[in-house]
DNA sequence: ATTATCTATAGATCTATAGATAATGC
DNA sequence: ATTATCTATAGATCTATAGATAATGC
């Protein structure tokens, strides 16, 4: 998992700074599967120094609080979230069906990454304010890509032009109904696989099937 | 807010069955303001039973752990929102954009208790197992009276007919566009109104603007 | 000499209960 | 006599740090 340099702003006792980032990288590691079996609030600092393998003390020197590892946990978390984004945007870039390539990439990711986006969604609260706005930052960018795609196929003319308030609620829709695959997995993943849940919910959001395109939407 | 007699199974010291149901409703009302404030677990025992209004002792003579208060106050925020979504749906039975008028007020319930199902999103995974299957269940049972609302709709022919895992999916799909506007007001309500959301979001579902009903889908 | 690591524990919680007290009903 | 309430605290944490020790670099 990436420590991004957005992460860097937490002050260390330790002055090395390679040394910084690779034990933080090291206590994110751990802590992620620990926050993910237990949440926030059950994990004792003690737990997260042995699954680190570190002593309490050392830890303290890479921290100064409990809340400064989510913090670092949910940063490194949307890194990775972000990263699959763009690569999903990358590959789909444009031409026909790049919508539901888009769509389909990104749920992947949120398939991949269903504990982590769970997390998120649990602990963000647990955050001091300050940490918390950059979380809720984070969540916006990756909002924003999607908003990009949009406005680039419209743009060019792959998608018809539909107003900007409208462009925007429908990435927010994106992202949340890919999240939602995380959160209500418990149901969601009795039913359907995550094929179904992507073909199913593409028509949802294009209106149009991939398999028949020229189908209209149901209503 | 209402306590279901679901909740009935969590024993009591007090035998007075009047009795318990009245204090329990004391103890959830206060400490769903608190909850909401602080969370569950930043939130104390000493702190609920002072703001219930009772001795830290009594307060354990109505339940047995502070995981049966989280419990209790999750059931009757389902149970106030399932009665909200009961009365949307006998509001708005049949006839024509019977379905954008559920959606409407579904929308407005889950703008009124924006705090309280964003505290369920948070802290279910804070409740014992045999607690969260049943807050889950309640998650399930009021998603199915969406799928009731589309079938019986679909049957009188005012919606086309769709396949039954299409039907499900639209069901869970209205429900947490919903709870999307509370987890992301923080977003949304400085660029929309709940007005402008539920107007674009029922477009979205829809797929026809009630403005203008003939409109085709943009995409 | 400076930087990093480790041990031991201070200090501050917090949940849940035991046992005493008060109120109620027969 | 039974039921409900209250006080005081046991017992079990848990976070964070002080101060000692080890490793590193000049």
């Amino acid at each position: 998992m990436n420590l991004s340099s957005r992460t860097m702003d937490i002050p260390s006792q330790v002055k090395n700074p390679a040394l910084v980032e690779s034990r933080r990288r090291q206590i994110v590691d751990a802590t992620v599967l620990l926050f993910i079996a237990r949440g926030f609030h059950k994990t004792t600092t003690r737990q997260i120094a042995h699954a680190a393998g570190l002593p309490i003390g050392t830890l303290y020197e890479y921290i100064a609080s409990k809340e400064d590892i989510l913090y670092l946990v949910c940063d490194a978390i949307h890194a990775e979230v972000e990263q699959g984004v763009s690569e999903a945007l990358a590959l789909a870039k444009g031409g026909r069906d790049a919508l539901a390539r888009v769509i389909r990439e990104y749920f992947m990711v949120c398939h991949r990454m269903s504990d982590h986006i769970l997390l998120i969604y649990q602990e963000t609260q647990s955050l001091p304010n300050q940490y918390r706005k950059k979380v809720l930052e984070n969540e916006v960018r990756i909002t924003g890509l999607f908003m990009e795609v949009l406005a680039h196929l419209m743009a060019s003319g792959e998608l018809p032009h539909i107003e900007e308030r409208a462009v925007e609620l429908m990435a927010h829709n994106i992202s949340v109904l890919g999240h939602m695959w995380t959160f209500r997995r418990w149901f969601l993943g009795r039913h359907y696989t995550i094929e179904d849940y992507i073909a199913l919910q593409t028509d949802f959001i294009i209106g149009l099937s991939n398999q028949n395109p020229g189908k209209v939407r149901p209503f």
